[in-house]
DNA sequence: GGTCGTGCCTCCAGCACCTGGAGGTTCTAG
DNA sequence: CTAGAACCTCCAGGTGCTGGAGGCACGACC
């Protein structure tokens, strides 16, 4: 195969300039280039930048791409490393849901106890003005 | 009063380089200065700083912040907008909680079909590899 | 083989929201 | 008066891209 970046990127659902951001950081690897200085890929750039893509759409950061594609390019060692990144990612997602299901709590309540009336009486504006206590409370 | 950036960083709990951002940003107002050019804040900063802090807590952007500040200073007009603001943003919680939660789902399932042997078989490894169809179906 | 249009190249600036360091000045307690 | 903490400005960096400017390459058609 010999495929240009524009079709790398229409394969892999990747922007182009994020391909060659991700080249720049090192999660693509240089690759080889026409005597114009175009890049050219072939189907392992497409399956690694799949595999990118899609690891970024489960919200891994791109320190822990970067190891669980080094492993995947080790087949025979134990995949324990690959659990605990895994693992380690999924307590961070349990983190940030339970932190926003509190906030939706929260803007549920000031949204449904404000009167419509004017902004003195307005429990949205109360709320975001009014937390001193709380906050000092919870450090 | 006559509070320094540092005491108002205590109060309001936000960092020093913070609060100069603000500044910076037009959230907060710029300041009274001493002969030697060192900023100093009174009670009202105070609250306008736990305000944005909050907001800031509760996701709210920057620019929502700023309309709700420009709102809490209008006290007698409709708290219509305040409204608007809140619900828009309670929204957007609504759609990264679903989000998440698929991803959590996704993630569980991954980590417990892994059978901790060799990379080779690693369900975690291999979701990633696979996804070629599943991304270009939903698209 | 010339030309046209699309696609590619590099470089750099910007987004949101801070954070921290360097290098220097000011405040304040003792 | 002096020591040291806190302040000042300016600027670079972090995360993960995104897009524009200005210029060259590719390939299809005549």
């Amino acid at each position: 195969m010999d495929i240009s970046i524009g079709e790398l990127s229409r394969r892999a659902g990747v922007k182009v300039p994020t391909i060659r951001y991700y080249e720049g950081i090192g999660l693509m690897p240089e690759t080889s280039r026409t005597e114009g200085k175009q890049r050219r890929y072939d189907a392992t750039h497409v399956a690694r930048l799949n595999f990118i893509r899609h690891a970024r759409e489960l919200g891994f950061e791109v320190e822990a791409i970067r190891e669980l594609l080094d492993m995947s390019g080790q087949p025979d060692t134990s995949c324990e490393e690959a659990d605990r990144i895994a693992r380690r990612h999924l307590d961070e997602v349990d983190r940030r849901i339970a932190k926003l299901e509190a906030l939706r709590g929260e803007l549920t309540r000031m949204i449904s106890e404000c009167g419509h009336g004017r902004v003195a009486e307005c429990r949205v504006i109360q709320v975001l003005a009014d937390h001193d206590q709380c906050a000092h409370d919870r450090h």
